[in-house]
DNA sequence: TCCCAGGTCCTGA
DNA sequence: TCAGGACATGGG
């Protein structure tokens, strides 16, 4: 991988395995959107960037080399093998399509109570709807960070305004019944914090048990937040996409969540996290089992 | 109008 | 343990 500081953007070269709509697209994060480009402009880590692929080269606007360095490689899990993911993957048919579908998916490294908030949104809710309440709860509660090509841009709200908010104020960002959820997600989290950033060190099994002693939190939501924040990639959450996918081409269309998991875990070992968002991908993308 | 969405909680057996 | 209904909101 190579970076280039050019006027206004970074430009990235050398770097495979880096497909901006099948990154953002995949449904785990919800905090951009796509311009008339094709570029996406992303909101994470309290700054404002814009991504895009033009030939072999990624070209991120309104940033820097210090930032790229410190902040997005991280972020964009630059120093993953992909190419080596994918063939370990890459030993049946369906997977072999799905990992050619969706190449260029990277699982991002995202916050851990952004996760928590964003997941706990997710339930019973569609994608475009939770990108809206998240974007909704930003403007109320987060920061300003600036204006980027005449639109404003705020950071996720702090944990202590959303602990410290009204309900009634949460509802207005069309949380609905997840309203309460939040605000005690966020007031646990603040009494818990030694325990919250510290899952990341503590196995797989410790970190679901603890994350599903939350209101609004089972399963599947614990999951994503594991494998969305906390690096935990021999997990695969199972959704109503997931569940589609996986029954039509994997298991009995009687096999319940859990033990579609547990056979997903069973198969992919410590890369079922990332065989789920090509499953997931590829799914969503084509309409299988619907 | 009804159904459903990256589910979870609560209740009753 | 486990099925079944409730839950806010909005799009199809």
């Amino acid at each position: 991988m190579k970076v280039q500081e050019k006027s206004d953007r970074l430009i990235i070269s050398e770097q495979s395995d880096f497909e901006p709509k099948h990154i953002f697209e995949c449904g785990q994060a919800f905090r951009w959107e796509k311009e008339l480009d094709n570029s996406y402009t992303i909101v994470a880590n309290k700054r404002v960037i814009n991504v895009s692929k033009l030939n072999d080269e990624i070209i991120i606007k309104n940033s820097n080399k210090e930032d790229f360095n410190e902040i997005w490689k991280d972020y964009f899990d630059i120093d993953t093998d992909y190419s080596q993911i994918k063939s370990k993957l890459n030993n049946d048919d369906i997977m072999k399509k799905a990992i050619e579908f969706g190449t260029g998916i990277r699982i991002l490294n995202q916050q851990e109570y952004e996760m928590i908030i964003s997941f706990i949104i997710s339930a019973n809710n569609r994608i475009p709807m939770i990108k809206k309440v998240i974007s909704n709860l930003s403007k109320k509660f987060g920061d300003f960070i600036q204006e980027y090509n005449s639109k404003k841009y705020y950071s996720f709200p702090s944990i202590e305004r959303l602990a410290n908010a009204d309900v009634e104020k949460v509802a207005e960002c069309k949380a609905g019944f997840r309203s309460e959820r939040i605000i005690l997600a966020s007031q646990k989290i603040i009494q818990d914090k030694d325990i919250v950033y510290n899952l990341k060190s503590k196995t797989y099994d410790e970190g679901l048990e603890y994350l599903k002693t939350y209101k609004g939190i089972g399963d599947k939501v614990a999951n994503c937040i594991l494998l969305f924040s906390m690096k935990q990639f021999a997990t695969f959450p199972v959704d109503v996409w997931v569940r589609r996918v996986m029954q039509t081409l994997y298991v009995p269309n009687t096999a319940k969540d859990l033990e579609i998991r547990k056979f997903a875990e069973n198969k992919f070992k410590d890369l079922s996290g990332y065989a789920q968002q090509y499953l997931f991908f590829y799914a969503r993308e084509n309409d299988i089992g619907k």
